[in-house]
RNA sequence: GCGGACGUGGCGGAAUGGUAGACGCUGCGGACUUAAAAUCCGCUUGCCCUAGGCAGUGCGGGUUCGAGUCCCGCCGUCCGCACCA
């Protein structure tokens, strides 16, 4: 028997025999209780990176622990396929989007199959196939009838050179990423799902996601933005039409010194026909992107209309009217009053065109005077507000909207953030909309019968824009209503669509429609989400309105989708750059006594810090090649060692050593185990706690807690005598690493000559009463300093514990005598004598 | 800018308000070896260093017999911000 274990042969060996056996395929024990365990599907962008290693590894340690302990176990896999880099390559290499993906996705689950993980591959597949696609065109007609969609105007990024809607992230520092053009917002029609009418029961679905983690569930609620507030209408002196405005914080009305209104709101648009001036400045406005982090952190710019709005509550009292770049359109109104004191945003444009910053919200404690360099946001009570002063801020916003309302000037509302979900996209990888535009008819759902739209494979990436926009004959069609001469819809879906059901598709996949509705609720929901932080708003909330929205249409009868979610930490590593600045690659550079070099010329390299893992910082480890060299076992022990799952990891070579090293003693181990006799009660005792411990560790997916755990195990089987208790502890002990090193499992389970495959044998037992210590260990402090430890018999009572504590040399010598005031006692844990 | 999180030895981290540093990594010393690798044993928060003591969980306050843990205020880092996935 070799004396190492042989990674190259084994890993095959056993993934083949579970291949052959079906040992993961969900329908294999059709009576078993049902369990789902599901990673985020990936983008196939060519490799798999150590982020998925880790993801995927966390969810199979769960789902190979599910099917031990008696699950019937389906843990899918599938691929993301549809999106910009597989344009972005068309362009680049010139090879079509599809015959990109594919090869990625070959490669990629190549990779995945190499490291062993319990997928059910009967079920995989790829959103970019028709096969996938055509149902999500079925469903976006199911929804279309049921009037969750609509098409309105909305503003995307046009890059003018390049004739081309950009997509956030190609926009950098206002200019396109390829043309270096300034970028404008332009006004498209676009298709919108209606997410908003299901806002309040979103919000409130998240009070039974009581297996999510509080930080998700309290972004997304942030997201959905539920405001109560007054919306009202200023006034304009010397002209008929008004200005709606909403406030969440109507308590501040006295307060306000401005109104300002977007550069496309109607006032603004009239003025700017006979002023050139304000006509140039909403211009400027226009020419910036449309994400949020862009807008809000730009400079503050308004252009005085000299319009005068009445305040509401004082004719005699008017505001100045401003355009302002930080006002949209599309939020609320697109109009605001202005409350500089008490809104950061609002003390800012304020100080920069000297308007009155009035002070209406005082802290406790003082007398209200101006506000410093900074806007009052906190808590307190009214000043300088009339009718209002002295109130608390919610009773002051209950008194101006009541008067509003009995005055009829205004009217309590409730307001969303959260905006109707546009779904178009101007790009050709992905599902065609489903719809033909007839001049006669208008927009004209395709028949279902003939679906799928499926996407032309002769496109030309040589023009920039839309090729499916540019195609000569694919939207040529007749309008199924009338007859006539028609277009199909060129804009695709949001890729974010695709991944709204995918979890679906998986548990049902028959032919002839998207899922069927019993099969598909005898898996879900998901019992186990596993994926990155970063989707934490927003695919995470599309895909619960897209589940309420099948409910909504009868196609499922489930409200919430994932049950349990839990979010890992990236990968991060140490970067590396040259003299010059540009980035190395770890198998660049190599260590030089205390500092580091480059390899190929042996020049210094300077280690920089750890970060996230990125190709264009070069700190990427790839899979295959550790893999190679340490076997799938080592790689997922390391990825489950030391760092909390949620937190980021930090991939080193010491720390993939180190789990190489461990795989290698279990062998080792193994190979010592003999038939010895005897019983050995500490090491039992030890096992029962570990077999315990590292299950409640699994199902907390406290990964790193059970490796520890197993060393500890490890470490005391390792310095046991031989006895009966030792050999039957080192068989246990594979069992419990079996989800996380499972090719190592397998290997010395057959070593052992025990039956049938490890991962069909049975999660161990424990014995509750072996948990238990006769002995505790307690602190003894005085005056909360430790000072002595004393071995007790557990369960000892106060008194006695309190005069064992008391007969301590070393706590006699710390009380020198000083009369004792009080002692606490903590039964089992400790004694605290205060003096 | 807005929303959310995180911060503990040389490093990753552990710790129901109750012995801070489990477990792993690194480093150092030793055993084995002709030698090395592998393996095994010991030490590894800092300071004063003798039994022993003092300080210590990003910084500054507070609550408590007792705070890494709870509260208030800072600092730093990371994630998201609706067309990256």
């Amino acid at each position: 028997m070799a004396d190492r274990f042989n990674h190259h042969t084994a890993d095959a060996r056993w993934q083949k025999r579970w291949d052959e056996e079906a040992s993961f395929s969900a329908d294999r024990y059709p009576d078993r209780p049902k369990s789902y365990v599901l990673e985020m599907f990936p983008y196939p962008s060519g490799r798999i990176h150590i982020g998925h290693v880790r993801n995927y590894t966390m969810g199979d340690v769960l789902a190979r622990y599910k099917a031990m302990t008696g699950h019937a176990v389906l843990h899918p896999m599938g691929w993301d396929a549809f999106g910009m880099p597989a344009e972005n390559a068309a362009m680049e290499k010139k090879v079509h989007p599809g015959t990109w993906t594919r090869a990625n996705i070959a490669h990629m689950k190549a990779q995945l199959k190499r490291i062993g993980f319990s997928f059910d591959w009967s079920r995989e597949l790829a959103t970019c196939e028709p096969e996938y696609y055509g149902h999500e065109q079925a469903l976006f007609l199911d929804m279309y009838a049921a009037g969750l969609v609509y098409r309105k105007e909305s503003a995307v990024n046009w890059d003018p050179v390049d004739m081309t809607v950009l997509a956030n992230e190609q926009v950098i520092d206002g200019k396109g990423w390829r043309s270096g053009a300034p970028v404008e917002r332009r006004k498209l029609s676009q298709w919108f799902l209606k997410i908003t009418e299901f806002a309040d029961e979103l919000l409130s679905g998240l009070d039974d996601l009581k297996d999510w983690p509080d930080k998700v569930r309290l972004m997304q609620s942030n997201w959905i933005g539920k405001s109560q507030g007054l919306r009202f209408s200023f006034d304009l002196a010397d002209r008929s039409d008004k200005v709606e405005v909403f406030s969440t914080r109507p308590d501040t009305i006295f307060g306000a010194s401005f109104v300002a209104v977007a550069a496309d709101h109607p006032i603004a648009l009239e003025l700017a026909e006979k002023d050139a001036a304000l006509a140039d400045f909403a211009a400027e406005c226009r020419r910036s992107g449309t994400s949020a982090a862009e807008l809000e952190t730009a400079e503050k710019k308004g252009y005085d209309t000299g319009l005068k709005a009445v305040h509401p509550l004082d004719p005699e009292w008017t505001l100045p009217v401003y355009v302002a770049n930080f006002v949209l359109m599309d939020y609320g109104t697109g109009a605001v009053f202005g409350v500089p004191a008490h809104d950061q945003r609002d003390f800012e444009f304020a100080s920069k065109y000297d308007l009155p910053i009035n002070r209406v919200v005082s802290a406790e404690g003082d007398a209200g005077e101006p506000v410093g360099d900074s806007a009052y946001t906190g808590d307190g009570s009214i000043v300088n507000s009339r009718f209002l002063d002295g109130m608390a801020i919610e009773d002051a916003k209950k008194t101006v909207i009541d008067r509003a309302e009995a005055q009829g000037w205004g009217e309590a509302t409730t307001t969303w953030r959260l905006r109707d979900w546009g779904v178009s996209r101007q790009r050709y990888w992905g599902t065609p909309i489903p719809i033909i535009h007839c001049d006669a008819c208008g927009a004209v759902p395709v028949p279902k019968d003939q679906l799928p739209i499926v996407l032309p494979e002769d496109i030309d990436f040589e023009t920039p824009g839309n090729p499916l926009d540019r195609h000569p004959t694919w939207s040529r069609v007749d309008c199924p209503s009338c007859g006539n001469p028609a277009r199909r819809e060129t804009d695709t879906l949001d890729t974010f669509v695709d991944s709204s059901w995918y979890f679906i598709r998986f548990a049902s996949q028959p032919d002839d429609k998207p899922f069927d509705k019993a099969e598909a609720e005898s898996w879900l929901p998901v019992g186990q989400y596993i994926g990155g932080v970063e989707h934490a708003i927003l695919h995470l909330l599309y895909a619960r309105f897209w589940t309420r929205a099948l409910r909504h249409i009868g196609m499922i009868d489930l409200a919430e989708p994932f049950q349990s979610l839990f979010t890992q930490g990236m990968v991060t590593h140490q970067t590396w750059s040259a003299g010059d600045g540009s980035w190395l690659s770890p198998d660049e550079v190599k260590k030089d006594g205390a500092d580091w070099m480059r390899i190929s010329d042996g020049t210094p390299a300077t280690a920089g810090r750890v970060e996230k893992m990125s190709k264009s910082k070069k700190n990427v480890v790839d899979p295959d090649a550790i893999i190679d060299q340490y076997g799938a076992d080592a790689v997922r022990w390391f990825m489950l060692s030391d760092s909390p799952p949620e937190r980021d990891l930090l991939w080193s070579d010491a720390g993939i050593e180190g789990a190489w090293r461990f795989v290698q003693r279990i062998w080792r181990l193994v190979g010592s185990a003999d038939a010895a006799q005897g019983e050995d009660k500490a090491l039992l005792r030890k096992l029962h706690q570990t077999i315990a411990g590292v299950g409640e560790d699994i199902e907390a997916l406290s990964f790193n807690k059970a490796v520890a755990k197993i060393y500890e195990l490890t470490n005391a089987v390792e310095k046991a005598k031989p006895s009966a208790t030792r050999t039957e502890t080192v068989r246990t002990l594979l069992l419990l690493l079996s989800p996380m090193a499972p090719h190592l499992a397998e290997e010395c389970w057959a070593r052992l000559d025990q039956d049938g495959l490890i991962a069909d044998a049975p999660w161990p037992r424990f014995d509750p009463a072996l948990l238990v210590e006769d002995e505790v260990t307690v602190a003894i402090q005085v005056k909360g300093k430790l000072r002595d430890t004393l071995t007790v018999p557990k369960g000892l009572d106060k008194d006695a514990m309190e005069k064992a504590a008391l007969a301590s040399e070393k706590v006699q010598r710390s009380i020198d005598g000083a009369p004792v005031r009080k002692v606490i006692v903590v039964p089992d844990r400790l004694v605290n004598i205060v003096l």
